[in-house]
DNA sequence: TTAGATATTGTACATTTGACAATAAATAGC
DNA sequence: GCTATTTATTGTCAAATGTACAATATCTAA
């Protein structure tokens, strides 16, 4: 017991952790990743998957191996957010900590629970409990920040399937920004995004199917290189 | 020298500073303020203000006191930028740091170098020599992140003199996306901009004296409360 | 009084935006 | 097959904004 509070006391001096928010999109809401933690402290609160950061590991690569740790979600590329350092956010000593952000399809990974976290589930951003910690403030600046790179970077390809209508691009815009918008005029505002039309329509849906397309990431580090393309929505 | 060594090594071992870039205007063009370092690591060697934050010390409070230590700059608004965790970016030990930055008046302030800052300097930002540590780095993120606040937010007045003519506006934009604009055109873009017109003159120049103008503050909250009014340039 | 310099305003055309109408292509029920 | 229903997609037109460039105004200096 000594020994242990000895190592904790050291441990917790002075310390340093990542969490990691990872945003996905289904059934036409964004969702986030929470894992239930089993451990104090807050033991069985969700929060955002995070741990400490080991003494001699860059934080982009500890943000990468904790959230695999926790949930096995692996090879994604994770977006520094705010780095968040009240002295009082950890009840057991100072912990300063970095938020990340990641976004990914759903159903490309099965998301496991593993390490300390005892379970994951994805929950609408709308609809997110009380977390441990300041993780509720942690996310509401993520999902800020979010909002306003969905704006100026090509990042809702990330959330979207591969294979997309342009009614379910627009939603999830509807969706991010609170506010609805014209058919006709959004699709005379994505002329300039480079999409690859894929000839192929919707199946199984009782109406007139719409045309699927893709991002053409192609085209648009073509654009980025030889002309000063800027993604605008 | 034993004992030197032994609180080194604890001092090193795990912590976490802020750094300061302080950005100026003057001679139409963008500074940034640097201190030279009188201390090792780096000594003799030019760096962005910044030490370690105290254990039990917000990370916001650590900026403004260290700053104020250094340059005897204080009550000035400090933003974050971005947090820098490279393992080996300090020679001495892991030392994670978070980047804020603040926008001021060159004059406002006879910025007096203090403490362990031997000079302070004002130096234009594409003058910049070789600094300390991951310095470089460091001033080059964030002189990125102020060019795209420069772009939705109103504060190239910070910048500015308090009174100002719509010619320096215009050039701090070009200075800054290194772009020359059209005279008439610029206008008739900041015309949805509150600026109080001061019914006053330049002095002392040799050709028409422009008409001097400030930013409405107030006029601009007013707007972003009752309308959604977003700054744009 | 005039030349020189910069400030400020105006004009004409192209492009983008926004509201809304019209048409197209599928399914479902008869 | 025919028709109603539903959603997809395209078209129209006026207003607002952006762009290039011309014209005019106001100061100093000589």
């Amino acid at each position: 017991m000594a020994m242990y509070k000895i190592d904790f006391n050291n441990f917790f001096t002075y310390s340093f952790s990542v969490d990691c928010v990872i945003f996905g999109y289904r059934n036409g809401q964004i969702h986030v990743l929470l894992i239930k933690r089993s451990m104090e402290p807050y033991d069985g609160h969700w929060a955002i998957p995070g741990d400490l950061v080991y003494p001699d590991e860059d934080i982009t690569d500890a943000a990468s191996r904790i959230l695999m740790e926790l949930t096995k979600i692996h090879d994604i590329e994770l977006h520094q957010s705010q780095t968040f350092g009240d002295p009082n956010r950890h009840p057991q000593g100072r912990v300063i900590t970095t938020a990340y952000f990641a976004l990914m399809r759903i159903d490309d990974f099965q998301v496991e629970a593993s390490s300390w976290a005892g379970e994951a589930k994805w929950e609408p951003i709308h609809e997110v409990p009380n977390l441990a910690f300041d993780h509720n403030l942690i996310l509401n600046s993520t999902f800020e920040l979010l909002k306003q790179k969905l704006a100026n970077n090509p990042i809702c390809f990330d959330l979207l399937p591969q294979k997309f209508t342009l009614n379910e691009m627009q939603q999830l815009y509807e969706y991010a920004y609170d506010s609805e918008m014209d058919k006709a005029n959004f699709r005379k505002k994505i002329k300039s995004i480079p999409l690859i039309d894929h000839k192929e329509k919707q199946v199984n849906v009782k109406h007139r199917p719409a045309k699927l397309f893709s991002f053409d990431e192609k085209e648009y580090n073509n654009l980025l290189e030889m002309y000063d393309y800027q993604f605008k929505m």
